[in-house]
Parts: structure tokens; C-alpha cells; sequence
DNA sequence: GCATTATTTAATAGACTTATTAAATAAAGT
DNA sequence: ACTTTATTTAATAAGTCTATTAAATAATGC
């Protein structure tokens, strides 16, 4: 198991992904051994439980869901152009990730205490998004550009507007019967669309 | 216990809370059992299995949710105001059950299955919405009220403003530390601005 | 009152869960 | 080559889960 991958790093990977599809609690570690290919006990040797290996993944996916959410390098772009920047760069993540939206708001529904225990340890990175955001959007309406409005307004509804076809994606396919590639184009075009609602959405 | 609740009504409500808590996997019959105040085995003999239980709920929870976005009765109404009426309905169904959108998606993202099984259940109510919309939105397009746009992104773009509030309330909340009454002012706020964003959005 | 039916319980089968143990094998250090 | 350390497994404890059984109690019909 050295040509090979670390088996270390194998379960790592399967129990991502099986954590991401259904969730802690459907997830079970005998489950998790077996597609790495491995007996249950070795999880156990390397993460202890199955609690600390839950939250290991948990916190790297949640710095990569608000992370994307903090634009960077673009300073010198105008405020429309920003903002723009960050709505894609954050629909782009969801859509590595598809599972990411339901996978937060389910575990953090079914288990608050473990969001108040990722606080910690995420650190300033909501508080860094929520500042940067402030500062940009603040300028504009002191400006006249933008309508009055919140941070954190329109946060949510950035937010809001990127999970949804992603979320939505197992029912909306169930009711419409709409097809795999059809399916597919109408997600790329909430991408713009979701661009142009919120621009709308801030016009004085 | 019959000047008291009947047990099967009991039961029923006790897992109506439970499975919208805390999901089907979460929630055992053991544990409705104990919260309704009766043996394990009533349940099973009430319900047979855990998942006709389950289904039952189901089933009239998607209906409230789905059903909600076809209003009636006011048809004389002019389009935004009737587009306002829909939103608000809609709003107003899942503020009556916070818990509905994560349960929906969660559920039917944990056992595709049963989305299957529940669409001849409830049967045209889905058709009916659509159908319903097209007609008012295709009328108000061709007048040139409304720029060009399919059903399915003004739904989703409803549908995706008016979860958002409760979907993420939890992780709101630990990150911005926010009290409980300024939360609640903000959903009251989002209600309206939902309307806003949508109409903002339809404009030609 | 007695028989039938409905409601409820205790007990348990059988499967699955997490986590720990001790033992086996492989790798590395000297 | 021998010891120490890391990796892996089998076995199992102790608990949970759903569903079924047979037996007990309560309600109803006649």
C-alpha cells in the first residue's frame, strides 16, 4: 500500500463523499471501510471516531462554501463587476460540489452544537466576507448607486439564488421530467440569470 | 383514552414533529413511541411499517408546500398583484411550518424513490401550478409587460428567495450572532423584499 | 354475562451500529 | 538479524434499530 494510494487517505476521500451524498447519520463507518477497501476498525485507528472524521471534512467544506464568497485580486473593478465576480465564483463552487448546500443545511439543522464547534475554528473567515461586502456595498449607496439595503440581505439572497437548482435539482427533475441535458442548460442559465436578478435588485 | 386524544392521532402528530426535525433516519419508532406516551409495538400496529408512517406525512406536507403557489380565487387581479399573492402564500405556508424545505429536500435527496411513489399521489397539483403560471406570465409577455422568461426560472427564483430565510436560519444565526428578534424582523423584511426582487426582476 | 373485537404491552428475533480489544502482518531503524 | 513501530485484521462488547409474536387488558355487541 505504498505504489498505491495511503489507505489513510483513501477512506479520507470515500468518507467524503459518502458524507456528502447522505449525510452523517446514514453514513455508517463499516460502510465507509468498505468501499476504501479496508477492514471498519482501521477508520477507527485513524480518526478515532466517526465524529472527528466527520468534522475534519466538514470544516474544509465549509471554508470552501464561504471562502468563495471573498473575492480577492480584484480591487481596481468596479462594483457591479465585484459583485458579479462573486456570484459566479460562488455558483462555481456549488456546482463542483453539488451536495455542498444541503449537506450544511441538514447537519447543522440535525446537529447545531457542531456548527457553534466549526465556529471556532473557521475563525474570521464569515466575518472577513461580511466586512468586505459591507465596505463595497455601503460606498455605492452612499453614492446614490444602490438602493438602501443590508449586507445582509443581499447576501441571502445571492446565496439563496446559487443553492437553489442544485437543491432543488432531485425534485424539480421528479416533476417536470425535464431531461438530464436539458436540465443541465437551464442550470447554466440561472448563472447569468442570478447575475441579473441581483443587479436588478439594487438599482436606487 | 378516549375522553383524552385518540393514540393513533397522537402518534401521528408525535412523528409529523419528529420526521420534520429531525428526518426520517434520524427518528426512530422507539422514539415516537416514548414521546407519545405508548409501547413501540402501537406504532407498528397503527402504521405497519415506519414508512408508510412516513409516507403519510409526506405526502400532505409536499401538498401544503406545492399547493401553495396556486392561488385561487383572484383571477380579476392584475398580474403583479396576483404574482405578489403567490409569492406571499407561499411565504406565509412555510413561515406555518419553518422546517418544510429541508425536510422536502433532504428527504427526497436521501430516497429518490419516494419522490417516485408520492408523484401519482399528488397526482396534477405540480401540472397545475405550472400550467397555471405559464398562462399569466406567457399573456404578459406577449403584451411586452414582462421580458422574455420560462416558468421554471420564475419559480425557481421564488421558490429559492422564500426558503432561504428558514433554510439557513441556524447558520445565520451562529455566524452573525444575531438575536433572536432581529431575526425575526429580517424574515418579515425578506417577505417584501422577495416580492420586490421578483417583480424588479420581471421588468422588461 | 359472554363472546367478539380493538387496543396495548412485554418479549424477542435478527440485523445493524460504533468502538475497543488483542493478535497478526508489514516496514523501518540500527 | 533483531527490535521497534506502523498498519491491518478478526472478534466481540454493548448498544441501537425495525418488525413480529403471543399474551393481556379494555371496549363493544348481543
Amino acid at each position: 500500500m505504498s505504489a498505491e494510494e495511503k489507505m489513510e487517505i483513501t477512506i479520507l476521500k470515500v468518507a467524503t463523499r459518502l458524507f456528502l451524498e447522505k449525510g452523517f447519520k446514514a453514513t455508517s463507518t463499516t460502510e465507509i471501510a468498505k468501499e476504501a477497501g479496508c477492514n471498519q476498525a482501521l477508520v477507527h485507528y485513524y480518526y478515532r471516531t466517526k465524529d472527528k472524521l466527520f468534522d475534519a471534512i466538514f470544516e474544509k467544506k465549509i471554508k470552501v462554501f464561504i471562502g468563495s464568497l471573498l473575492q480577492i485580486g480584484h480591487e481596481d473593478l468596479p462594483f457591479e463587476e465585484k459583485l458579479k465576480k462573486k456570484i459566479e465564483s460562488h455558483f462555481d463552487a456549488i456546482k463542483e460540489d453539488p451536495r455542498l448546500p444541503l449537506f450544511f443545511f441538514g447537519e447543522i439543522n440535525s446537529n447545531p452544537k457542531r456548527m457553534e464547534s466549526i465556529r471556532e475554528i473557521i475563525g474570521d473567515l464569515p466575518q472577513m466576507v461580511l466586512v468586505q461586502m459591507q465596505k463595497e456595498l455601503d460606498e455605492e449607496i452612499s453614492k446614490g448607486n444602490v438602493r438602501p439595503m443590508t449586507v445582509y440581505d443581499l447576501l441571502l439572497s445571492i446565496v439563496s439564488l446559487n443553492i437553489i437548482v442544485f437543491l432543488a435539482e432531485p425534485m424539480f427533475k421528479t416533476i417536470t421530467k425535464i431531461s438530464d441535458e436539458e436540465f443541465s442548460k437551464l442550470r447554466e442559465r440561472r448563472k447569468k440569470e442570478n447575475v441579473e436578478i441581483i443587479l436588478r435588485s439594487l438599482k436606487p
